[in-house]
DNA sequence: GAGGAGT
DNA sequence: ACTCCTCAACGCCAT
DNA sequence: ATGGCG
């Protein structure tokens, strides 16, 4: 996730007060809707709009430009929609130009996956990432329900400094967050009745765009390893984006300092010990030609899009559990996407098959001071 | 996207 | 009734 | 102290 006030390719900004300038010419050819209305603000003397208001008349120019002007009143009706019982207002806007995803396809996917992806969200604090103008507009991420309500949703309340974190704990509170463009879930590493003791931790193997996906394979193949080797199970799932995320479930018990001082360990040791494949550092010039190892999800507030969540990128990835077998046939952290991931929805309802993380409840597996001891120590 | 203030 | 404005996170690390 | 990062 980026940001949360993004400003990619504004048109036209202007600045405030009389002078209005023609905007820059964009690389790309603008589309007619566009220009007429670029156009009009400048010639008329019409108040420009400030760019996310710019932003938003561009996307509904580029989507309904032969909508009749004098629509009658409350006809607002044919872009409204229900899923599970809500209403969704402005079901038919697109919000990624790219695959020519509406926000009612979102939503209707947030319901059919509900089963898989409730568990994911249930008793944890849930940050969203909202895109109430689409991918290309501001991005907002959201931790807390403070100002207003979302139906449905679950508040926890003097769990981080009196603001109320997020729970997602029915198909009613998903819907209506997917309602609020609520495009990415992300969970907390700990249970919202524990939340001091994190019940898991969390590795993203973040590459650098030039990096082909074996090298990724490959790099989860040895985290998977390190893990094994310190005797604990990973789990593994496509982040939807460009990695992949290798999880490990604990028995709660350490506390975040330790957890994070022992997601540190395992990155550093995987840098120090495959220089060429890793890096544990966050900065761009450290990451060329490496895939990162970011273990700074292993953090108290911080979170990882959960499983089943749609990624607020261009394409719509989405995060899917996979079996460790299953991982060279992958073909990328966004191997499924909301335009093809009933495939895989379809798989795991095949009754007598084995869910890809069916072990992830069962395994009874923690670390500690020690363990990291005798990681950075360089023992086995 | 939603609520509140302002017209 | 309508338009306009505002708001919706935060901690860690490298420098 | 600041900026970038996710």
């Amino acid at each position: 996730m980026q940001d949360a006030h993004s400003t990619d390719t504004s048109p036209g900004r202007t600045p405030t007060g009389a002078s209005r300038q023609v905007p820059e010419s964009p690389s790309q050819p603008v589309p007619e809707a566009l220009q007429a209305l670029t156009l009009d603000a400048a010639a008329a003397d019409v108040p420009v709009p400030r760019p996310a208001r710019a932003k938003r008349q561009v996307q509904e120019a580029l989507q309904a430009p032969q909508v009749p002007p004098a629509r009658p009143r409350n006809s607002r009706a044919s872009t409204t929609g229900e899923v599970a019982g809500v209403r969704i207002t402005s079901a038919r806007r697109i919000i990624d130009v790219e695959s020519g995803t509406r926000k009612l396809d979102l939503v209707r996917y947030y319901a059919r996956v509900a089963p898989w992806l409730l568990p994911h969200l249930r008793d944890r604090p849930v940050a969203l990432l909202r895109a109430p103008q689409g991918l290309g507009g501001e991005r907002v991420f959201q931790r807390h329900l403070t100002r207003m309500a979302i139906p449905g949703v679950t508040l926890h309340d003097e769990l981080d400094g009196g603001h109320p974190l997020i729970g997602i704990d029915s198909l009613d509170a998903l819907i209506h967050v997917a309602q609020m463009d609520g495009i990415e879930l992300h969970t907390w590493s700990a249970r919202a009745a524990n939340v001091d003791l994190p019940d898991r931790v969390v590795f993203d193997l973040d590459p650098d765009p030039a990096l082909g996906w074996e090298r990724v394979i490959e790099a989860a193949q040895l985290t998977r390893t390190l893990l094994g080797d310190l005797g604990l199970e990973a789990f593994c799932q496509t982040s939807g984006n460009k990695g992949l995320h290798i999880v490990v479930p604990l028995v709660p018990g350490p506390g975040w300092d330790d957890t994070k001082a022992f997601a540190r360990a395992v990155a550093q040791r995987l840098a120090s010990g495959w220089p060429t494949q890793f890096t544990a550092i966050q900065n761009a010039d450290h990451r060329k030609k490496k895939i990162y190892v970011d273990y700074l999800r292993n953090v108290r507030g911080a979170g990882t899009a959960a499983a089943y969540s749609v990624r607020a990128r261009p394409g719509l990835g989405v995060c899917v559990p996979i079996a460790w077998d299953e991982l060279a046939q992958t073909t990328g952290g966004a191997h499924w996407t909301l335009a093809n991931i009933d495939v895989r929805l379809k798989q795991l309802n095949r009754p007598k098959r084995a869910a890809p993380w069916a072990r992830f409840t069962e395994v009874r597996q923690t670390v500690s001071s020690e363990l990291t001891l005798r990681l950075e120590e360089g023992g086995a």
